[in-house]
DNA sequence: AACATATAGTTGGATGTCCTACTATTTGAC
DNA sequence: GTCAAATAGTAGGACATCCAACTATATGTT
């Protein structure tokens, strides 16, 4: 019946297929998750679009900022997959790409052999600096949503992140 | 100084840096977005950790829902991809590695020569309500945040599906 | 010291997502 | 009716993520 022309609300529509499916008691967790999978997608999409123009994506992107944060502007890959919370083959992965653009370099580490530390380039930071003022400008700047609800978004994610163990 | 042991809050973390750098005002998306982005691979991890002893994804898990709960159990490509909300090169994707397994089949259209039907096998619908009822115990039943919580947050990403369109 | 165990990274493979480009078919305007 | 424009799917490619397996190095127990 609500089934008339133009873009109806797929979450909802999920969430009352499992009502009648007796799965009720399910429904929120279904509905959340499946919002959460869909805000990640449109928000993947904006920050990707203002980064592809710097040859950069939002996971290189988090990378170059991590570094550009950290004290000596280096740091070892597996420090880098801890803070990021990404597989340590992920890290490879990135760091691959960022260290074919000359954007990071790897080098030893100090004391301990088996380590890799990635440090950033100049290029790499000032680049860091010119996708922030994009995605900020044009992304973090307006949700789309108030800046107090984009602030309970976090604080009811952070309920989610400490049942995993995050903090 | 809050350089101790243990994990910390690294979106707090982050949220302080953007301040001090002097980018408060977008602070709160940055740190809604990068709180999306955990949540996201939380919840994907949870719900594939289940699927996979069932050979499935939340992608093909999805799609196997979506079918099953069509009047026909069969729907167009175009439909598929319009209601995931993914790219018509993802559905591709999906239904090859479905059919592989003999879940769903791809049938003429009976009108459109250049559309496909995807419909859904028995064995398709058999698995995915084996897969329903292992998300359903063992993920969306208790997500860690309390019932209220998830609704509260299918409430604010609706803020941000509703400022990309979504309905 | 010597050996078992743990840790750091990489490689190879599977999957998912998107983009661009291409084919086949349908629609719509003239 | 004809032909341009739109639409449905697929192929190939880039990237990201994870897992399993492997190498090299460090640690710790005896």
């Amino acid at each position: 019946m609500s089934n008339s022309a133009g873009p109806r609300d797929l979450v909802a529509q999920a969430r009352e297929n499992w009502k009648e499916q007796g799965w009720a008691d399910a429904a929120s967790g279904m509905a959340a998750t499946t919002s959460i999978m869909r805000a990640h997608q449109i928000l993947l999409a904006r920050v990707d679009a203002q980064l592809r123009p710097l040859n950069l994506t939002f996971a290189r992107y988090e990378l170059l900022m991590l570094l550009s944060f950290s004290r000596d502007g280096a740091l070892p890959m597996r420090v880098i997959g801890e803070r990021l919370q990404v597989h340590p083959t992920s890290v490879t992965s990135a760091v691959d790409r960022l260290e074919r653009d000359a954007l990071v370099a790897r080098r030893q580490h100090p004391t301990d052999r088996r380590a890799v530390l990635v440090v950033l380039a100049d290029t790499g930071r000032k680049l860091a600096m010119r996708a922030t003022r994009r995605v900020n400008d044009h992304v973090f700047l307006d949700l789309g949503i108030s800046r107090a609800a984009a602030d309970e978004l976090t604080d009811l994610v952070n309920g989610l992140r400490r049942s995993e163990g995050d903090f």
